[in-house]
DNA sequence: ACCAATTCCGAGGAACTTGGTCGGGATTGC
DNA sequence: GCAATCCCGACCAAGTTCCTCGGAATTGGT
């Protein structure tokens, strides 16, 4: 019952780009040395955020990653989907994967499918935005108490 | 972010139970052969939930296992719980485990705690009885509709 | 007293997943 | 042209999952 860290570095790169954004584009070295992520797997990482259109990449030199949308339009949703595949805690719950045969394997269906939908509407209705405003939040207190 | 066969294959043997107690103790033959599961595999998940407290055991011929509580008063998530571990979809938030130096990672801190409240509300607020009634209605509607 | 049914226990192991590393090619600003 | 940077595919070590196997201990029925 663990996000790996697949999906928990996605979110950090994201987060991370949501806030350090300008009109220039980000580096992937930059985003690995301030999350302290390894270069060559975030790498992989940020690849597959972009092939599912969630940054725009720059090639070349001053090239970079920026988001491709506003914060406010990318879900955490979006972002685990992607490096995790399909947000589901059993196989039978994936998609619509009709027809059990036994009853009682259909209630506890009934069970994951509940669950499903309770993870479901944490992720999907958590955005990046969001997270952006309570990082920043937090870093006000932070500085406020020293 | 699934659940294992430990905990599918769990929650199925719990609910076998529930359905089919009486005074006498089910064997786990009985239950390995109705829910399908390999019968050494199963012993080491049963063996788990008796040592947790969730079933009762009586060894020898005419032998075998009974919930050790009324149906209602065991929740998935004591089952969950005992087979997979510690409900937590990321390591920081496993128990009070304080302490990020960085802002931006007590943000995403705060997101996985959000949505571990998500999965224990559906998880400790389910019961087996629950589960039991519901495989028993599903039965009912299915014999209706032969 | 014996036997069959049954739980209890620990070791082992194949297949898959995770969390990376490595090397090199393609593109582009300066 | 060169340095910075993205892009891509192959590889690999360690851990986890999902079991299997063999045997010891317990107990009801005969």
């Amino acid at each position: 019952m663990r996000i790996s860290t697949r999906g928990e570095y996605g979110v950090r790169a994201m987060l991370d780009l949501a806030l350090h954004s300008s009109d220039e584009p980000v580096p992937l070295s930059a985003i690995a040395a301030r999350q302290d992520i390894s270069e060559h797997y975030l790498e992989q990482l940020i690849s597959a955020l972009r092939k599912a259109g969630l940054v725009i990449s720059f090639r070349g030199a001053q090239g970079g990653y920026q988001l491709a949308k506003p914060a406010e339009e990318i879900t955490i949703g979006d972002i685990i989907r992607t490096l995790e595949g399909p947000i589901a805690p059993m196989k039978c719950v994936e998609d619509s994967h009709a027809g059990c045969t036994q009853s009682e394997r259909c209630a506890t269906r009934v069970l994951w499918q509940k669950l499903q939908a309770s993870i479901e509407e944490v992720l999907e209705n958590t955005t990046l935005a969001w997270l952006k405003d309570k990082a920043r939040k937090i870093q006000a207190t932070a500085a406020n108490q020293r």
